[in-house]
RNA sequence: GGCCGGGUAGUUCAGUUGGUUAGAACGCCAGCCUGUCACGCUGGAGGUCGUGGGUUCGAGCCCCAUUCCGGUCGCCA
C-alpha cells in the first residue's frame, strides 16, 4: 500500500480533548483501535495516548476517502481532519462519546500487521508475549495511564523539592565498587585493565559529600542498580526520588519525607493525607506485626500469651519459653469456615517453609472448640486462654511457640497471607506509617558478625552510644522508614560526621584501619575538614506508582522491565558480546561448570 | 540454589479412563449489511499440543529429563 504524507496537516487537538461543539475543524492523529464497517457507513475509533474518538466516513459524501478508510486494519496509524458533529445517540463510555469526526481528509501514514495479541482486550495475555511485544503493550491504556501517573509524580517530586530550596545535582554512573550490601553491578575498564567500575546501589556516598560541600540540599532522580533476584515488588534497576539535607534532624527528615507524600498524593490522587503520619518504633512494629513494615489497613494485631499459656503443660510452650523464647498468637476473625484442616495444614508448611517448627491452632466452630493441643488443657484452661484473646466462635487462633525472631515474623507472614485470603484489606485505602528507632546492628549467622542494618555511617541515637561495645543488638539508629500499605517505600537516617564516632562504628563493626581507608578513605578525610549535621533518604518511585496505580508489580509501571531471571524479553538482553570488545577489556569467559 | 504453579490455533481457554479427523470464543481473511460503538450475519484459513526421550498396538493425557514464564524462600547494608 501506497502510504501518505502528513503535507499540509497539523494536529490540532489530542484524540480524547477534542472541543465537544459541533461544526469545528479538528486534526487528530493516532492508532486505529477498532475498525466497524457497515457497507455504506465505516466507523473507526481512533487512539492516542489521551483516549478514543471515533472518525465516520460516508460513502454518499466522499466516495474517494471512503474507499481510503475501508482499508485501514487495526493499528493503522492515520491522520484525520474533518468537523465534529453531534450524534444522535451519545456513547457513554467515551469522554468524546457525544460527538465524532465526519472526516474529510484521511492520511494513512503507516501499515500494521495484526498484532500477536489485541491492544486493549479484556482478556488476560500471557505476560511473556506482552513483555516480547511491550511496545505493543505498551499502546493499552491501561499501561498508558500507569506511565503517565508516574509522570505526574515524578514532575510533582520535583515541584516539592524545589520549591522546598532543594537542588538538583547528578552523581556519577560509573563508580568505585563497594562490596557492601547488595552485589553491584560491574562495569569493566578498557583504560585500566582488570579494573572495574560499579554502577551505583544508590548516590549515598556522593550525597554525603555533597553536604560537606556545602550545597544543603541536594536532590536527584536517581537510578539504582542492585544485581540482586527479583521479585514482584523488586527490579535491579530502578529509580529513588534521592535526597540529602544539611541542619537538620530525624524529626526534619521526617516531616520533609511526610510533605512530599502528601503533595504528591494531592497533585496525582487529589487525595488529602492527614499529616504528621503515624508513627510506631521498630520493635513495636516487630511485637504487634512481625514485620519492619506492617500493613495497618486491618487488624488481626500478634499477642504476646506467654503469661496466659504458662500453666499448660504443651511441651511445645515449654520448650520455647525455656529456650528464651515466646508465645504469641494472632486471632483471624471469622476464618474457621475458609480455614478447613487441610487449609490450615497450608498454613502449617508455609509456616514451616519459612523457619517455624510448627503451628498450633485453635478452630472455633459453631460445634465447638478444634485446639490442636487439647489433650494437653485441664479444664477451663481453653476457655481462659480464648478470654485472653478475645477469641469468639467463628474465629481462628494460631499460636507460635518459638524464639522472638522466628515466631513474629512468622506470624507476620500469615496475617498478611490470611488478610488477603479473607479479603479484609480495604483496596483503596493508603495507610503510611513511619518506622523509628531502627536497630543500628543486625548479626549475621553465616559470618558470625556484627553488620550495618542501614549502613555503616548510620548515626546511633545519643543515649545508645554508651552499649556500642557491651550490646550491640540494642543500639538503635536515627534511622527511619516510610511504610505504605505494607511496602518500605523509604530508608533514611541521620549520618555521623564526627570522625571519632565514624572510626568506632567501623571498629565494631570489625573493620581494620586498612580495610576503612581502602574503602572509604575519602569519606573519612572528607569529614576531618568541617560537616554540617545532616541526613537524608531514598524513595522508591516505582513502589511508589506501583501502588498509587494499584498496580500488582513494578513490571507494570516499569516501561521496559527485566523478568524474573533479569533479562530484558524483548531485546533479549543481557546477551553475549563480540570477541574483540572483550579482548579490548582484556577479559576472558570461563563457562560456569555444569553440575553433575 | 530450594519449593509451588503454568506452557494446547494469532489470543484466551476446553480437551472425559490413554482410542475416529484435537474443539470453542475472540482475532484474522472474504462476502453481505447506511448509525455502529465488545456492531451483526454467512463462509473460510489457521495446530511441531514448550522441547527431547521413554512406556504403549496407540500419548495433548502416563513416566523421565530439559527449557521458558510467574509466585515465593534464600538473597536484597
Amino acid at each position: 500500500m501506497k502510504l501518505d504524507s502528513m503535507k499540509g496537516l497539523k494536529r490540532s487537538h489530542y484524540c480524547a480533548e477534542i472541543p465537544l461543539e459541533a461544526g469545528t475543524t479538528v486534526t487528530v492523529c493516532g492508532f486505529a483501535d477498532r475498525v466497524r464497517d457497515k457497507a455504506h457507513i465505516i466507523f473507526i475509533n481512533l487512539r492516542d495516548r489521551t483516549g478514543l474518538v471515533q472518525l465516520t466516513f460516508n460513502d454518499e459524501t466522499d466516495r474517494e476517502i471512503f474507499e481510503k478508510a475501508k482499508a485501514v486494519r487495526s493499528e493503522y496509524v492515520l491522520m484525520a481532519k474533518g468537523t465534529v458533529r453531534q450524534r444522535d445517540e451519545a456513547n457513554e463510555k467515551l469522554v468524546t462519546g457525544a460527538v465524532e469526526i465526519a472526516v474529510s481528509d484521511l492520511r494513512i501514514l503507516s501499515v500494521a500487521q495484526t498484532p500477536p495479541f489485541e491492544i486493549n482486550t479484556t482478556k488476560k495475555v500471557n505476560e511473556e508475549l506482552r513483555l516480547k511485544y511491550r511496545y505493543l503493550d505498551l499502546r493499552s491504556s491501561r499501561l498508558q495511564k500507569n506511565l503517565m501517573t508516574r509522570h505526574s509524580i515524578v514532575k510533582a517530586a520535583r515541584e516539592y523539592f524545589y520549591d522546598n530550596g532543594f537542588i538538583e545535582i547528578e552523581t556519577p554512573m560509573l563508580m568505585r565498587s563497594t562490596p557492601e550490601g547488595a552485589r553491584d553491578y560491574l562495569v569493566p575498564s578498557r583504560i585500566h585493565n582488570g579494573s572495574f567500575y560499579a554502577l551505583p546501589q544508590s548516590p549515598q556516598l556522593y550525597k554525603q559529600l555533597l553536604m560537606v560541600a556545602g550545597m544543603d540540599r541536594y536532590v536527584q532522580l536517581a537510578r539504582c542498580f542492585r544485581d540482586e533476584d527479583l521479585r514482584a515488588d523488586r527490579q535491579p534497576e530502578f529509580t529513588q526520588v534521592d535526597l540529602e539535607m544539611s541542619f537538620t534532624d530525624v524529626d526534619g527528615l521526617i516531616e520533609t519525607g511526610e510533605g512530599f507524600l502528601a503533595h504528591v498524593c494531592k497533585r496525582v490522587l487529589g487525595k488529602d493525607i492527614a499529616l504528621p503520619m503515624p508513627r510506631m518504633t521498630f520493635k513495636d512494629a516487630m511485637n504487634r506485626y512481625g514485620t519492619d513494615k506492617p500493613d495497618i489497613r486491618f487488624g488481626m494485631e500478634i499477642q504476646n500469651i506467654t503469661e496466659a499459656v504458662k500453666n499448660i503443660a504443651f511441651p511445645v510452650f515449654s520448650a520455647a519459653l525455656e529456650s528464651g523464647g515466646s508465645v504469641r498468637a494472632i486471632v483471624a476473625e471469622n476464618a474457621a469456615d475458609t480455614y478447613t484442616r487441610k487449609e490450615i495444614d497450608k498454613l502449617i508448611e508455609h509456616a514451616k517453609g519459612i523457619g517455624a517448627k510448627g503451628l498450633a491452632y485453635i478452630r472455633l466452630t459453631k460445634d465447638g472448640a478444634n485446639c490442636s493441643f487439647k489433650k494437653f488443657l485441664e479444664e477451663d484452661q481453653l476457655d481462659s486462654l480464648l478470654n485472653t484473646l478475645n477469641a469468639k466462635e467463628g474465629d481462628l487462633v494460631l499460636i507460635a511457640a518459638d524464639k522472638d525472631n522466628v515466631a513474629l515474623p512468622v506470624l507476620g507472614a500469615l496475617r498478611n497471607i490470611i488478610a488477603k485470603r479473607l479479603e479484609m484489606i480495604p483496596e483503596n485505602e493508603l495507610a503510611f506509617l513511619v518506622i523509628t528507632e531502627m536497630p543500628f546492628f543486625e548479626y549475621d549467622e553465616e559470618s558470625g558478625k556484627w553488620l550495618a542494618m542501614h549502613h555503616p555511617f548510620t548515626m546511633p541515637m545519643e543515649e545508645c552510644l554508651a552499649s556500642l561495645d557491651s550490646d550491640p543488638a540494642s543500639v538503635r539508629a536515627q534511622a527511619f522508614d516510610f511504610v505504605l500499605n505494607g511496602t518500605e517505600l523509604c530508608s533514611g537516617s541521620m549520618r555521623i560526621t564526627d570522625s571519632a564516632l565514624q572510626q568506632k562504628m567501623f571498629e565494631a563493626l570489625g573493620m581494620s584501619d586498612e580495610e576503612i581507608q581502602a574503602k572509604f578513605g575519602f569519606l573519612v578525610d572528607a569529614y576531618k575538614y568541617g560537616a554540617p549535621p545532616h541526613g537524608g533518604f531514598g524513595f522508591g518511585i516505582d513502589r511508589l506508582t506501583m501502588i498509587l496505580c494499584g498496580a500488582d508489580s513494578l513490571r507494570d509501571v516499569t516501561a521496559f522491565p527485566k523478568v524474573q531471571n533479569a533479562s530484558e524479553l524483548m531485546s533479549a538482553c543481557p546477551a553475549p558480546v563480540d570477541e574483540l570488545q572483550l579482548e579490548e577489556l582484556g577479559i576472558s569467559i570461563t563457562k560456569k561448570e555444569e553440575e553433575a
